[in-house]
RNA sequence: GGGCAGUUAGCUCAGUCGGUAGAGCGCCUCCCUUACAAGGAGGAUGCCGGGGGUUCGAAUCCCUCACUGCCCACCA
């Protein structure tokens, strides 16, 4: 090995042999067949990176929780199938290619449909295959034999097909709506593309006058160039003010129509002057009212954001222009009473930022209640402990539950080229719609209602989103009564209950898209297979930021790409960062120093293993002599251990509750104290003290066999988070130049009746209070460390003693040489214990001063810990009503502080006379 | 407007049956002791956001306020 370690020199090599010999793949399963999980699946379906897109942080972050987590279960001896694939990203990657059409002087529109899409396919072919590199380089153990793409001739076919059933079943209508219309992007989009911003703008009171003159209201609007496809006027039924109002008709200024007055609820008395313009054409909210008084809805803007024939003179103005000179026809007019500065929210396209434009439109819509139902009660069930759909972080289900509560149907259809084309008909003849029942024959070539041969393909393909929304399915074979999908697909149907731990499939993502694609899943796969859900725990992790949690942008240049990170730091390092910031689904806010200090244990682990190696080779604790089959890195036997000293009883105790501690944070999806209870255990018990002792131990065998077991059980304790690693370094441990780490089984807790009995524990806590309280001594009085201190041991524990004995005088570098009767007439110094003093001839080797404010520095410590513990157990209330067990913890922990405060008073008053 | 998170050491964050607060980095002192200076030994640092309540005891449970971040939303 290496003096160092050096991420970069073997974590290719490691990763080329693990997929070259297939272990990603999950028919290649080594599980024991005395395994209990032997058989079982267990799936994970990745959520796919855009084609063309390149690893980031979030990328990182997905691929080390899914790794670990696989490597976890797949180590438990299930069948872990971890599916990837990349999506075709519709919007997303068609403005890619055509910005390149653009710098290549010609467009989309000129180039045409056929062409541009070969150039997208060109785009995708050159562009993709860079992220797939990069998970790899993280160390994703997924099945890159099964890798999927959301276009490609399996998923195809997937898509028609369930549009075909959705279509067929009534799930999914054409239909003419009021629509998100972006005009950046010339399509339609779905609400959850609509993103709210926060913009500054103006209310305008107009003036409206009755038909007859009588009288007149006022409305308020923020956009008066919809008034030409106003169709009413409405008001509050109880608004006193407007009473005699309702039913009679107004005159819609700058127009020669007159409109409905209208009373209805939704109208806020409060806002503006209580009248309200009512556009069922561009205005969501009008629109619901058109819809509940049977209003007529016009048009007066089209998609490209240009007025139409309704605003007379103002036809093939844009938007914007048609605002302002409708503003000053009024005011020429004298209608427009006021101005008044008014900040609102108005929803913009997402992608492209320009304003969203509501219009009528006529789209494919996706029906979503009934299923919405069904997504909904497999959160929801009445045994919460047993229901089929869990989230981690719990409090997800209340977004979740919210949402699909107040649920709206799905614009599916996107004027894009990019994408699936939907599978319906055009008949030009009788203008009906042909969408087949089944397309294993192809295509239809004749209308099925007019039997027509002139039909065309709908052009519209679908949101990309339609395409994610079957990912779990479409990955696993279906619509094909495929072995995949048989053995993978979950079980669980959304109205079974399920006991939490009896877990299949995972489904971890990025919080951001729990609607875009997490409910969609649900609810469309659900659907196609037969009630049964298409995951069971869904692990949302939360955004990368950096590490003042401000958002990573180019702009902010606070980027950090994790391909630096891995050349620089290696994947393990970054891994163990990122799962351990994230812990619990919490924010995760990069630290680079934090990593730095994870990179650090990942070299302690290394030179611990280095130190250890030597004393594995030993053929004594690998083989048995004689030739024998060697069963290396085993449990010592019971009588070994009774025989052989605590400290390796009590070593071996810690590994098993450190064991059973990583496993249970697993299942709790806890990586993060599941990686810190390995640090901890490794760093500040195994190394600071496992090992030192281990130096001075008599290197019998069964030390050695200790020593060998915990090293390789740390090892396969943190594989599922650091994998690079903790393979290279198994691999080099002798006799296992051929195995492969990441198909062991993971530990488990051993039987512990013989180990870590309490009185090993109890000794080792002596040794370790009496070792630091020594070194304290040694720093205090600024003793060299190099300097050898000669001492006597005053009082001891004589069970104790004779154990630690040989442990105290190396790890503390002093000699207990001397006799009772060599500190006669020179003062000394006393390091004390509960059970153990020992007295330091102070003379040559301290100042009086540093010992004795040493001494009042500690004794002032002790007194105020036991001030503390006086007070509490003079407390008639905590006698009578705590716990009895802290009680007796904390009456115990008293004596321990009198006797050692007694001890160090009494080495002060020694040290003064 | 509604909801969900968060507020703990100088910085980034743990703290899952309430028992008197921890890690990494940084800081101070000493040490290149043959696994590791990416290390070792020792040390300093906290009104656990404010206020109230429950309790023998609260960072932890309840109420309330403040601030930060995010999500949803039909006041034009």
């Amino acid at each position: 090995m290496e003096k160092t370690y050096n991420p970069n020199s073997f974590e290719n090599k490691i990763y080329q042999n693990w997929e070259s010999k297939g272990y990603f793949n999950p028919d290649n399963s080594q599980a024991a067949t005395d395994n209990p999980n032997k058989d079982k699946p267990f799936l994970i379906t990745m959520p796919p990176p855009n084609v063309t897109g390149v690893l980031h942080q979030g990328h990182a972050l997905f691929a080390s929780i899914e790794d670990a987590y696989a490597r976890w279960k797949r180590m438990l001896g299930f069948k872990v199938l971890w599916l990837p694939g990349t999506d075709h990203a519709g919007i997303a990657t068609q403005l890619m290619v055509e910005r390149l059409l653009e710098s290549e002087g010609t467009s989309r529109v000129k180039v045409g449909r056929e062409e541009f899409l070969k150039r997208t396919w060109q785009w995708k072919e050159e562009h993709g295959g860079i992220i797939q590199k990069q998970l790899r380089a993280l160390g994703s153990s997924c099945d890159w034999s099964r890798e999927r793409f959301t276009m490609d001739d399996e998923s195809n076919i997937a898509v028609k097909e369930s549009f075909l059933r959705f279509y067929h079943k009534g799930l999914i209508y054409r239909g003419e709506r009021l629509v998100n219309w972006s005009t950046g992007l010339d399509t339609a989009v779905s609400d959850l593309e609509v993103v709210k911003k926060t913009v500054n703008s103006n209310l305008y009171h107009i003036r409206y006058d009755l038909e007859d003159y009588s009288g007149s209201l006022t409305v308020a609007t923020t956009r008066p160039e919809t008034l030409f496809a106003d169709t009413a006027v409405a008001i509050n039924p109880k608004d006193d003010r407007y009473k005699d109002y309702e039913g009679k008709k107004i005159k819609l200024p700058l127009t020669d129509r007159t409109i409905p007055i209208i009373a209805d609820e939704y109208v806020d008395t409060e806002f503006g002057t209580g009248a309200l313009k009512v556009t069922p054409g561009h205005d969501h909210n009008d629109w619901k009212i058109g819809q509940r008084h049977n209003l007529e809805s016009l048009s007066t803007i089209d998609r490209n954001g240009l007025m139409m024939k309704p605003a007379g003179e103002f036809k093939g103005m844009k938007v914007k222009d048609a605002r302002k000179a409708t503003i000053a026809k009024l005011e020429e007019q004298g209608l427009l009473l006021k101005k008044e500065p008014h900040t609102h929210e108005v929803g913009h396209c997402d992608r492209s930022g320009v304003a969203i434009e509501p219009l009528i439109s006529t789209q494919w819509f996706m029906k979503m209640d009934s299923m919405a139902k069904n997504a909904l009660a497999a959160a929801k069930t009445s045994n919460q402990e047993k229901r089929a759909l869990r989230y981690f972080p719990e409090f997800w289900d209340k977004t979740y539950f919210e949402w699909l509560e107040n649920i709206q149907d799905w614009c599916i259809s996107r004027q894009l080229w990019w994408g699936h084309q939907i599978p319906a008909w055009h008949c030009s003849d009788c203008l009906q719609i042909t969408v087949p029942k089944t397309m294993s024959d192809g295509e239809p070539t004749k209308c099925i209602h007019c039997g027509s041969e002139k039909i065309t393909q709908e052009t519209d393909v679908l949101d990309t989103w339609y395409s994610s929304g079957l990912w779990p399915i479409t990955t696993l074979g279906w619509p094909n009564d495929s072995a995949d999908l048989n053995f993978y697909y979950p079980k669980t149907k959304y109205s079974d209950e399920r006991e939490p731990k009896e877990l299949y499939s995972l489904m971890e993502t990025g919080s951001d898209i729990i609607f875009f694609w997490v409910s969609r899943m649900l609810m469309m796969c659900t659907e196609l297979m037969d009630g049964r859900i298409p995951f069971e725990d869904v692990y949302l992790h939360a955004m990368v930021r950096d590490e003042k949690g401000q958002k990573m942008s180019k702009t902010k240049g606070n980027v950090v790409d994790p391909m630096d990170i891995i050349n620089e730091h290696g994947a393990d390092a970054l891994r163990l960062t990122l799962l351990v910031l994230s812990g619990g689904g919490r924010n995760v806010n990069f630290n680079i120093k934090r990593l730095e200090g994870y990179k650090a244990f990942l070299n302690k682990l290394w030179n611990a293993v280095r130190f250890t190696m030597p004393n594995l080779s030993d053929s004594e604790v690998n083989g048995e002599s004689g030739g024998g089959k060697s069963i290396p890195y085993k449990l010592p036997s019971e009588a070994e251990l009774r025989e052989s000293n605590f400290v390796n009883r009590w070593i071996l105790s810690r590994l098993n509750e450190t064991i059973q501690e990583v496993n249970k944070y697993f299942q709790d999806y806890r990586f993060d104290m599941a990686f810190n209870t390995t640090y901890q255990f490794v760093w500040y018990e195994f190394c600071d003290w496992y090992l030192e002792c281990f130096k001075s131990s008599d290197k019998s065998k069964t030390d050695k066999q200790t020593l060998a077991f915990c090293i390789n059980q740390i090892l396969h304790l943190l594989h599922p988070i650091a994998p690079f690693i903790t393979e290279e370094i198994y691999r080099a441990l002798p006799g296992n130049a051929d195995k492969a780490l990441m198909m062991q089984p993971y530990p488990e807790e051993y039987d512990s009746s013989t180990l870590g009995n309490v009185d090993d524990m109890k000794t080792f806590s002596n040794l370790k209070e009496l070792v630091e309280g020594l070194r304290n001594f040694r720093t205090e009085n600024t003793i060299s460390p190099k300097k050898e201190i000669f001492a006597c041991l005053l009082k001891r524990d004589e069970a104790t003693w004779p154990m630690i004995a040989k442990f105290v005088e190396p790890l503390a570098r002093l000699k207990l040489s001397l006799n009772e009767s060599d500190l006669e007439g020179k003062s000394t110094g006393k390091v004390s214990t509960a059970n153990f003093d020992i007295a330091i001839p102070l003379d040559g080797l301290v100042d009086f001063e540093a010992e004795s404010k040493r001494l009042n520095t500690q004794i002032n410590k002790i007194s105020k810990e036991l001030e503390g513990l006086n007070k509490r157990l003079s407390n008639r209330s905590f006698l009578e009503r705590a716990n009895p067990a802290v009680v007796e913890k904390t009456e115990k922990e008293q004596s321990k502080l009198s006797t050692k405060l007694k001890s160090l008073e009494e080495s002060l008053a020694a040290l003064k006379a």
